[in-house]
DNA sequence: CCCTGATTCGC
DNA sequence: GCGAATCAGG
């Protein structure tokens, strides 16, 4: 893969939104998140917005990599640019229009299945395995957290099991149980 | 262990 | 220019 106006173009798009690379690798495909990292520095483009946001990222002195560095010229300070902190409230959290997100969630969220489809072992285990659930909120979800969504998505009470995924499954080990049911085994307890 | 970005350096 | 290897850190 070769890095096209249109693959640029996604990576500055991503990067400015905030995405890590290794997602921005993932959504771009044939890729690394160190090819990503390496094109964000090519391009000029690191430190992300300043301001406020989830970035945060510390100022790393990266001790080891630094041969050359810079002498003792402080007479060409940063003027650091002093942040405004007009805005001293938190915004209304509806600021943000939090559009698409792409998010992880490698499959489609399948619906809940109905209840009396799923045989009552696996249920049995799910109603287990959810008292000891990570509970993460969707921005936490990756390739290895179990995707399984708990409770309603309009109340508070919304979250992902978090577990760990069952290899290649999008979901723990009780919540694939769940999810992919055999056919003849859904027909014969279908009412 | 999972993940993040940063840097180096051979190609 | 590219990106794997490596590093540093959460």
């Amino acid at each position: 893969m070769s890095w096209t106006d249109e693959r640029v173009e996604t990576l500055k798009r991503m990067w400015g939104e905030g995405q890590s690379a290794s997602q921005i690798a993932k959504e771009l495909g044939g890729v690394t998140r160190n090819a990503v990292i390496g094109k964000v520095h090519r391009l000029g483009l690191s430190n992300r917005a300043t301001g406020a946001g989830p970035a945060k990222t510390e100022t790393k002195p990266k001790a080891k990599a630094a041969p050359k560095a810079e002498a003792k010229p402080k007479a060409a300070p940063k003027a650091e640019p002093v942040e405004m902190k007009t805005e001293a409230a938190a915004p209304p959290r509806s600021t943000l229009p939090a559009r698409k997100q792409i998010i992880p969630a490698g499959q489609p969220l399948p619906p809940q299945p109905s209840a009396n489809e799923i045989s009552p072992e696996a249920l049995a285990k799910v109603n287990e395995v959810e008292k000891k659930a990570k509970k993460i909120s969707l921005m936490e979800l990756t390739e290895r957290t179990c995707k399984w969504p708990v409770g309603d998505p309009a109340t508070e009470d919304f979250w992902f099991c978090g577990l760990p995924v069952k290899q290649g499954k999008p979901y723990c080990e009780a919540h694939v149980g769940v999810a992919f049911q055999p056919m003849s085994s859904r027909r014969d307890r279908r009412r």
